[in-house]
Formats: structure tokens, sequence, C-alpha cells
DNA sequence: CTGAAAGCGCTTACAG
DNA sequence: CTGAAAGCGCTTACAG
């Protein structure tokens, strides 16, 4: 015998009075719930996760799909720890487990959320680094399970997200440059297709607009995230007819790659060529000259997530049709020396 | 009714047939066999997991802790995604999921491992970072919970792991070293207490007095592994009396650092003081001159810890006293330019 | 306040 | 080859 019945059976009571003591229901006398918890510790017991979840319909676990691929991820992995770090504190006072599945790099996207969802393992799903179009929103919203993500999309209706303040970003760098006397500014922008590709080289379109700046597509550089990117950037920059002054860069670990390229050429960032990162990264800290850059707090981000998915779970008061949680996450510009 | 009870009042089966046929049992005609198979697939129906769990006693699933703190992670950016990706490779086979479980900060990592080893949420545990004395492993050991780790430990008695070969990395980056010319080498070790950090300084002084040089504890550097302790690390080489040539980094993340400052120093890897780095992960390849450092593959690291896992679950063939599967990974030279 | 019983959705001896 | 039934370990109306 094991389980509930070993408990009930050492204590001489039923086995649905011992789970009322352990589910804390209140119609069980003080004295038993005493006793029944006093075994229950003693004997190192913990309630099946299985049979509870038969039970109750509900696993209260929620799965964080991450993508294996590297450059799919589009954030590193310090980015995410960050973040599940700040699901889990609001998670915990929901007594909700964080699964992260990490999508193996030769399985589809959608058949490897299916997998999961059509067994019924999570109560909830998160996703990030939504795609312009992206397949497994369309999966999860027909499939009925509530979910949140990490980044806007094109796709789905009316599911939450939380996602970075890009168009701030993008003002905030656009307009310090401009003041600086910059007119020449070159962007770098996502290679693939993440949302927020086009989310922020349109918000730097509209800044250069606002000051009066012309659009020039030769100054938009698709790239991916690694310092090599940076360390070749700084030749190609150069190499633009009129070339810019000034580089806005949407992944701050190319600035590593342009720092060391730029020091080889006995360059120096912000004075032979203004640079300003995205966020301020552990790695990207240790620059001299300081590089300009955002701070946000990933464990904030990762809270209002939790929170816009908990606002969809059942039981927390909430309508099926209630407009789901969206906010853009703030950052703060930290003035460096690199522009 | 919903379910396999679906599916057979559809078919005008039992459950019972309906779930020989779906597991594939010979006992079932060829005919029902496609009839089931085919209306599961119409109707979308897989097998709620919870009860399949309790009925089977069998999850089907592995648990891969991973540390939030940055720093008690121990390994570089990118790392862990390699070896999921191979560990689910194997997996696959055998129809076993990978959930990782990302340790929250301010939670104690046998406390958090113990709320899903009690609730029997896994078959099998993996962790990684092991600590000098791990009390993770020595809880899974009395828990009698199958499990493997990536990196050895002081704690635990026969359980199976795979680890880096970090004393033939130590061997090989001394052996070129020496051949070079270099006498006064400098190391640098984790500043925590990660398994891997006294054997690597061993064998580093092991590799010295092999070519009769003598141990010099002022050459060896506890630190982390930041870009930013690289750059002030080359400073701190330059004042050790009698300044070491050249130098072994355990974090070769910690080069990126490095030739930034010797960079704005007018110095150059290689020539002014000899660097070896340890894996040659994507974020140092871009590095000139280039960095000589090791390549293993992350990949294979995981199908090694998933097999070295796979016989010890039950129905392996395996008897639980047979001697764990212990494994160096081999990490083979990649000569640079910078030492 | 407590117990007996049904039920959650599966699997699997056991008959036939 | 198939069905009826028990059982996996919980929870929760329902009586009392």
């Amino acid at each position: 015998m094991r389980g509930i019945a070993r408990l009930a059976k050492e204590l001489g009571i039923s086995t649905g009075t011992v789970s009322r003591a352990l589910n804390d229901r209140r119609d069980v006398s003080p004295a038993t719930r005493e006793l029944v918890l006093a075994t229950a510790k003693r004997l190192g017991y913990a309630p099946n996760q299985a049979a509870r979840t038969l039970a109750l319909g509900t696993t209260r676990s929620i799965g964080f799909m991450m993508d294996l691929d590297r450059e799919a991820a589009a954030s590193s992995e310090y980015f995410f720890m960050g973040v599940f770090d700040g699901v889990q504190t609001v998670f915990a006072e929901h007594n909700l487990d964080l699964l992260v599945l990490p999508r193996p790099t030769k399985l589809n996207a959608v058949s490897y959320l299916q997998r999961y969802v059509s067994r019924g393992v999570f109560d909830g799903m998160i996703l990030a680094a939504t795609q312009r179009t992206d397949p497994r929103i369309e999966f999860l919203e027909s499939a009925g399970l509530p979910f949140a993500t990490l980044g806007r999309s094109g796709s789905g209706k009316n599911y939450p997200w939380i996602d970075l303040d890009f168009e701030g970003v993008a003002e905030a760098a656009i307009d310090r440059l401009v003041a600086a006397g910059h007119r020449r500014i070159a962007v770098t922008v996502p290679a693939d297709n993440i949302n927020f590709g086009p989310i922020f080289a349109a918000a730097y379109e509209r800044a250069l607009a606002r000051h009066g700046i012309g659009f020039d597509p030769q100054l938009v550089f698709a790239r991916g995230r690694n310092e090599a990117v940076g360390y070749r950037l700084v030749d190609e920059l150069a190499l633009v007819p009129n070339p810019p002054t000034a580089v806005l860069l949407i992944f701050e670990t190319v600035a590593i790659g342009m720092y060391r390229r730029m020091a080889e050429l006995g360059q120096i960032p912000g004075r032979d060529l203004a640079i300003i990162g995205f966020r301020d990264e552990p790695t990207v800290r240790f620059l001299t000259p300081s590089l300009t850059c955002f701070a946000t707090s990933l464990h904030e981000v990762g809270e209002d997530l939790a929170r816009a998915l908990l606002a969809r779970l059942p039981g927390q008061g909430a309508e099926p049709h209630d407009e789901a949680v969206r906010k853009l996450a703030p950052l703060a510009i930290r003035p460096g020396e690199s522009g």
C-alpha cells in the first residue's frame, strides 16, 4: 500500500479525510489535520502528481517553449535565465510549476508543441521569439490552450503578450544621435523572420523622418547576432557611399566585435563612429568606452509574462473573452561614451 | 464522454481493445487496429498523459535541472543548447521527453528537486554543473531515482556521468606552450565550487611538473567567466613578479576581454602574450589572431549523457548494481595563432 | 467532522 | 481476437 492509502491506514482514518486534511479543506477537525500533516511529513509523503492531475483535471504546470536553434532563438541563454526567474516568482505564489521545453532543431515547432498539448501535459504555455507569422500561435488558439507570448506577432487574435519597447528604443537612440549632430545613421536589424525586426526598422525610419532625415536603404544591415557580425560590420559601414557616422544595433553583442575591429584600426567608438547598442547585457558592460545602451528588467518581463498568462487561466475570475494583457516593457537609456 | 471511451463508443468496441490497438499490441486483429488508428487520427485523439502515467507507473519524461544563477551555471551561453539537442536525439528513439527545470535563484537546489521527485513527475533526472560536493547527487541516490550527471563530483557512489576531459586539455595546452618555449604559464580556474575547478588546476600542475616546471601559486587566477575578467586579467598578469608569458583559460569567453585590452595596449595575442582558451565557442571564433582552443561536440556529449541515463532506467535490461557509465568527452586541439 | 463510493482516463491480466 | 472488470492514486459530492 502506498500513497494516501498508506497514510490513511497508518492513522486509522479514511483516505477522504486524509485528502481533505492535506488540501487544507476547512471541514476537517484541527486535531486530525495536525495529525495528518505531521504523519505525512514524517513519512515523507507527497501526493502523486499523475493521480492528482487525473482527479482534478489540471496539471498546474506551464510549459515555456524555447528554440534550440541558435539563430531562431534571437536571445541569449542569459536573456531567458532572467525571464525564467521572474516567471517563477509569480508562479510560486500560485502554486504553478514552470517547465522549459527545448525544441530540438530538427523538429517542427508546431508538432513539438502538439505532442504536449494533445496529451494534456500543461495548463498553459508561454512562447518566446515570436515570428512575424507564427503558426504556434494559431495552433494554440485553435487548441484552446491558454498561452502568453514574449513578443508580438502578426498571427493570432486575442492573446496576451509582453514585448520590449523596440519603438521607444529606436526613438530615444535616434534622438540622441541626431542631437549629437549625426545625420547618416545606420541600423542593424535581424536577418530572420522574428517579429521585432520590421517593428524596429519601421521605428528607426519614423524617428529619422521626425528629424527630417530621409531613409536610405543602404544604411540598413540585416545581420545575425554574434560578435563576428560586428567585426565585419565596421568595414562594411566604411564602404557605404557617404558612410554613416553612427550605428544603432538591434543585438548588443555585435558591439563586442565592432570594438575589437575598431581597436585594430586605431579607431575609437564614440569618436570615430558612434555606436548605440540595445540591451545592457552583462556581456557588453565591460566595454570601454562604455557602450550607450538600454536597461530593462528581465525579471519584471518574466513577472509580467506570468501575470498575463495567469489572467487567462480558468478559475482566475477572468472571462475567456476579456481583453488580453498586452504590455511593452520599457527600456531606459544608459548613456555611455560610445554614442 | 472523452478520451479513449469516446473512441470506443464511436467504433462500437471496448476501450480495452482500443487501448491495445493504440499501443500496438499484437493480440488485435489487423482490421480493428487499422480502424482504431484511423479514427484516432481523424478525431485528433491522443492519450491523456496523467491517466497513462497512473496506469503504467511511468512518466516517460526526464528532467534536466539547470541553474538560473549565472555564476553557478559555469557554462557559456550556448553550451546547453547543444547538449539538449543531443540528449533529445537519443530520447526520441526511446519515446522519452526532455523537460528542463530552471531552478529559481532563491530556491535551494535540493528542495527544488525534491518537489518534483517526490510527486513522481520524472522517471529520471539529469544534473549539470556538478559541485565538488553536491547534495543533489546524495539526494537522488537516497531517493532511488535514476539519474546521470554532466560533470563528476566528490559526492555519490555509483551513478553515471559524462564529463569533459579537462585533464587532456590542460596537458595538451601545456605541452604546446612549453614546446613554444614558455616556462611561466598562468592559468585561470573557476572562482566557485564547481567540480572541474580543482581537476583542471591539478592537471595543470601535473603537466608543468612533467616538464620540470615548478608550481607557482601566483600564476593561478581564480576568476569568473565573463569578458570583464579578461579585460582586467591582462593587467593583473603584467603585475606578477617575473610575469607569465602565456595563460591557459578555463573559460574561453575571458579571451574576448583580453584581446580588447591588449589591442588598447598595442599588444598582440600570440606575440606579446600566448593565450589558449578552452572550448571553441562560436563566440570566440571571430577573434584574430585566431584563438588556440579545443573542439568538442556538445551534441555528442548530450547523446552520451542520454545513453548513460538510459542504461539506468528500468526495463533496459540493466541491473541496478551494474557499473554506471562514466565517460570523458575528448576535446581536440584547434591550433590558432594566439599561442 | 468523517466515511463510503464514484470517478478521473488509461492499461492489462483474465475469461471466453 | 475481444470484452468486462479491476486497478493506478488521488478528489469530492453525498450521506450520516
